[in-house]
RNA sequence: GCGCCUGUAGCUCAGUUUGGAUAGAGCACCAGAUUGCGGAUCUGGUGGCCAGAGGUUCGAGUCCUCUCAGGCGCGCCA
């Protein structure tokens, strides 16, 4: 609807101030009103052209009132008002016409308009041999969704889960592995089978305090890195073994947790092993190489070290090794070349923000998002911390990292428990199905929901919380509506309509169900879910008010009851569609 | 020292990128609706020097400058 709104008054008010400014589009943004009684939506066009126009803001709003006046099949009333502003009431029909439009869509109006693009999200990054804990849940969750929603646009959306298995603690832990792979393997037992990755993350906890405290354990670890990175063969089978075993863990919390990453996702560090020196090179060969206190550095500008003085980006240590800005640009270097990518997103925690504007600006700098033909955009997402309830980063009573797997298992029965008391009849089976699927959903959405650039304080009772901007809520919504077709006896996919405008709360849910396109499109944009979240609570409170004045069962009048019929539906497919953008499961029953 | 982020109702947060009309939600508090098509609801009310000060503008929570407070980061760990 906005988008045919917009050609209408484009072709209608561009030709009255072309001669002005060369790209009139621009201020045409259609605008919500901020009550009924100013219309639909508003444009400040005239206020801002005014002054290129060379005249008074009201005289041109009139005018351009004067050229939407004939359009009688869109409005009822356009009008201009002081200081400038033009008000556009639509008709019914319009309304009605637009939305069925968008009813028979089955895309939803999501595709994007232009070419798509090839877009990689860098996302979740989880590290060898370590349990999934807190720390991995915003970018999980966060990348997750901007991965669907690229991709419901029409992107060509490519994930990449750019695992931490190449770097100092795989050859900590390969040091205290090593030894019981070899035992097992003289048992003849197999170590998939035997070892857990709790056993793994044991094993680099004592290989830290071992290197802490003997010089010869960090040596000998540095010793197994050198010879890892140089391909020897056994080092290398043990390494596949704990990889696999531990990503073997992580990817059942991804199925619980609903997050689409695979193991054709993967392309952590080990995957650039062989391209770093050749990342190396590219840089010298475009000139910004520097040696530096024997380090291969590239400075930039803009960037100070403490004292003031220029601040390299190490790519290459004096001891040969590479560190993780080398294997961030290697990958740079693989997304844009074997990838094709043209966007690069990467969702990190913020205090990782001047590792990539560094990383960034040395790909700039070199030439590398010039080159390939196509501009290359890179994009940081950055979010806070996750705090516990004292407002300290979110940690166990002993002050360990809380673990991804007790925090799900915590929410789903924490769900159950409220499933329990509002809906003790369900069938067993059914509890357990909800129960995981509010659980889990509360987690995300909670998440979600949040302006990612804050930190927030993760509380159970708050994103489980029946009322609010709260998982439950919409998914109570969408069970509510699911419900009313089961009453009736009707398939919940059926066709019903045409619609039909009687009511203002009926208004105004027409209205409201064909934002779903904008919201969508901002978050593509500013890769900011919480856009999203926002205009789903802003629609389930938008049907509640809708039901609550609108009898639809009961209705007597047929045709108005098919029209009320058709709203619940659009409803449920818009709210059930953002849900699954946002990765969250939409119940029938709850 | 430098840089980034944050500061909006008692509490938790939207709104700040692209300046627009009277700054919005939820919780809490107060008052209503109702034997309810799922009350896990709806309607209304109380509550704001948008951290502070200057500036730009017809118009500033939004842009600029400075100050204050909190968080995070800043040479070979990732």
């Amino acid at each position: 609807m906005r988008k045919a709104l917009a050609e209408l008054i484009h072709a209608r008010l561009a030709p009255l101030v072309a001669e002005f400014v060369p790209n009139p589009r621009d201020f045409f943004e259609l605008q919500t009103t901020p009550d009924p009684a100013k219309g639909d939506f508003a444009l400040n066009a005239a206020m801002k052209l005014a002054k290129p126009a060379r005249t008074r803001p009201l005289d041109l709003a009139q005018k351009m009132v004067a050229a939407l006046a004939a359009e009688t099949a869109w409005f009822t009333k356009v009008e201009a008002v002081p200081p400038g502003f033009i008000n556009l009431f639509l008709t019914d029909e319009a309304i009605t016409r637009e939305l069925g439009r968008f009813a028979e869509d089955a895309e939803m109006g999501l595709r994007r308009d232009g070419r798509p693009e090839t877009v990689v999200v860098d996302y979740s990054s989880v590290n060898i041999a370590k349990q999934m804990h807190v720390g991995h849940l915003r970018s999980t969750i966060i990348g997750d969704v901007l991965a669907r929603v690229l991709s419901a646009r029409g992107d060509r959306v490519i994930r990449q889960n750019h695992l931490g298995d190449w770097g100092l603690p795989m050859a900590m832990v390969l040091w205290k592995a090593t030894p019981l792979l070899r035992d097992l393997e003289a048992k003849g037992l197999d170590p998939a089978r035997e070892l857990s990755l709790a056993q793994l993350e044991t094993l680099y906890r004592e290989a830290t305090r071992a290197c802490e405290a003997q010089p010869e354990a960090a040596a000998a670890c540095h010793d197994i890195l050198v010879r890892l990175q140089n391909g020897d063969a056994v080092l290398l089978q043990d390494w596949r073994t704990i990889t696999r075993l531990s990503m073997r863990e992580v990817y059942r919390l991804y199925e619980e947790l609903g997050v689409l990453l695979t193991q054709e996702d993967e392309a952590g560090e080990s995957h650039y092993r062989d391209s770093l020196a050749d990342t190396v090179r590219q840089i010298r060969e475009s000139g910004h190489l520097v040696e530096s206190r024997g380090a291969q550095c590239v400075f930039l500008e803009h960037f100070k070290a403490k004292d003031g003085s220029p601040l390299p980006v190490i790519v290459q240590k004096s001891d040969g090794g590479f560190n993780y800005e080398t294997f961030d640009l290697a990958a740079i270097l693989y997304r844009i070349h074997a990838l094709k990518a043209s966007r690069l997103i990467y969702v990190t925690d913020a205090r990782q923000a001047l590792h990539f504007a560094q990383v960034f600006d040395v790909a700039h700098v070199c030439g590398w998002t010039k080159d390939p033909g196509r501009p290359v955009t890179l994009e940081h997402v950055p979010f806070g911390s996750v705090l516990g309830e004292d407002n300290k980063p979110l940690k166990t009573r002993s002050g360990e990292n809380v673990k991804l797997a007790d925090l799900l298992a915590e929410a789903v029965e924490r769900a159950r428990a409220v499933v329990e008391e509002k809906n003790p009849d369900l069938p067993e089976e059914t509890k357990r199905q909800v129960a995981r699927m509010v659980g889990i959903g509360a987690i995300k959405y909670a998440d979600l929901s949040q302006n990612r650039n804050n930190d927030y304080v993760f509380s159970f009772p708050r994103m489980l919380a029946l009322q609010g901007n709260t998982a439950p809520y919409l998914q109570y919504a969408h069970a509510r509506i699911c419900s009313i077709f089961r009453k009736a006896g009707l398939p919940a996919d059926g066709a019903f309509g045409p619609p039909r405008l009687g009511h203002p709360a009926e208004r105004a849910l027409a209205l409201k169900l064909q934002e779903l396109p904008t919201a969508v499109a901002a978050v593509a944009a500013e890769l900011r879910p919480h856009t999203l979240c926002n205009y789903l609570y802003e629609l389930a409170t938008q049907f509640t008010s809708f039901y609550d004045q609108c009898p639809v069962l009961t209705c007597e009048d047929p045709a108005r009851k098919q029209a009320r019929f058709f709203l619940c539906r659009l409803t449920q497919r818009v709210l059930a569609r953002g849900l699954d953008l946002l990765g969250i499961d939409a119940p029938r029953e709850m």
